[in-house]
DNA sequence: GCACGTAAATTGGTTAACCAATTCACCGTG
DNA sequence: CACGGTGAATTGGTTAACCAATTTACGTGC
């Protein structure tokens, strides 16, 4: 009586722990920094295989909210506990992002980005920006159109050396990118597009931060046009 | 000959499995979109567990770059193949910042959402921060200090109805946290903390933009003077 | 020769038993 | 009474066998 069921329930029972975790976070049962139940224990508390339990707390691991020491236990961040509680249920809830907010924070990285590239580029920076570059406008009618497009973008990112601007930016632009398609958004001409392309770019080699700026400002007025009037959109992500 | 070693090299062999699915991606064996080789298959190619090789792939499913079906393989995201192979690049980096870029964008994403709270804050929205304020300044010389320090700092992030901003903000707060700590940063006396984020409050509530980013910059002078001084720190995370 | 159904092979999902390192309590010794 | 060591219990880590759903290939019947 088992009944074993094929489905595939897993995430709701990981997230049964992760809630459950919360929990013992809220009632003040373990601290931030202290250890956490066993294992076993919290299969056995939430009734979730201890498979899942490890899941679970590999999850948070890997948001450096737990640390898991070998053979020992598994311990707490020692953030805030504040901290930790909205950070869990930032996780569970899932991630879903609304487009105008995704369209907002991509032109306030992406205007930082421009703006640093501009200050404090190196002659090696401006190579990487004019092959991007290059790569773009050669494939600017072909099938890699938007591949080329994107690079163009992550490589100012890149070079700007601000690691958390460019890793932040990866991390949003997948869900920006699901949107455009989604929305049949970008319908700009694609020589209009490597014309913006090419006027940040110039920008940036003059070591002009506010004309770089402006550029790309005038590059994203339509999404940000459209973002605005599209907010409320329904998200699904997940691929 | 089995050869047992209670060792806990897993994170390297799931980095190596991340790495052979890169290469994959790079040598064109799969394209975005399609799927991957069975767990079997992958577990074989690489001589490492099946176990790991599924821990790596449910890794890059909580980054949305697979999805696992039930029984029938592990697809890649249909994201261009350059955009996939910087952000399982950038997850094998192991995310690790530095001071001076966690500061600047710190800076970036709550001068967006001051901004955004003075424009467009609720009724409801006022009530949430003033009882964080007030939470504040009740524990200002207590334990609990840099636990409601950031809890206000949040709370204005959650109001600025940006759920990228929120979400951002809260992710890269633990590794600010832990250079506060490391640096002994953050030596502002308790009573002007307590001003200047009234005179952020005050300005919020006054609808008044500008002078909230720029109460804000003042409450942020201190620390990005200092980061900016101590730039390239030796970058060691988790927990 | 084509279409359909069936069975075998392949897939991800799950479990339980086992391993070694660590922890901790207890007991003996100084 | 304090200290140190030893062994049992607990910890996370690993493995291999097994499950059901899906896919695939094949053979049968039309």
């Amino acid at each position: 009586m088992t009944e074993y069921k094929g489905k595939k329930n897993t995430e709701k029972e990981v997230a049964h722990v992760i809630r459950h975790i919360r929990e013992l976070l809220e009632n003040d049962e373990v601290l931030p920094g202290e250890r956490l139940p066993a294992e076993r224990k919290i299969s056995a508390d939430t009734g979730v295989s201890r498979a899942k339990v490890r899941l679970a707390l590999e999850r948070l691991e890997s948001y450096s909210l737990v640390t898991i020491l070998p053979q020992s236990g598994s311990v707490l961040s020692s953030q805030p506990r504040t901290a930790l509680i909205r950070q869990i249920s930032s996780i569970l809830d899932g991630n879903k992002y609304d487009f105008n907010s995704l369209v907002q924070v991509r032109n306030l990285l992406e205007t930082a980005a421009v703006r640093l590239c501009a200050e404090r580029h190196t002659p090696e920076d401006i190579v990487l920006m004019e092959k991007a570059m290059q790569d773009f406008v050669d494939n600017v009618h072909g099938p890699l159109r938007d591949e080329k497009d994107f690079a163009f973008h992550t490589t100012i990112a890149r070079c700007c050396h601000n690691s958390v601007i460019y890793h932040l930016l990866l991390m949003i632009t997948p869900d920006v990118l699901g949107f455009y398609r989604r929305l049949r958004a970008c319908a700009t001409l694609p020589e209009d597009v490597v014309q913006e392309h090419l006027k940040i770019l110039e920008c940036i080699k003059n070591s002009d931060p506010d004309g770089a700026e402006q550029a790309l400002k005038s590059h994203f007025a339509d999404i940000t046009a459209f973002a605005a009037a599209n907010t409320n959109e329904v998200p699904r992500f997940r691929l």
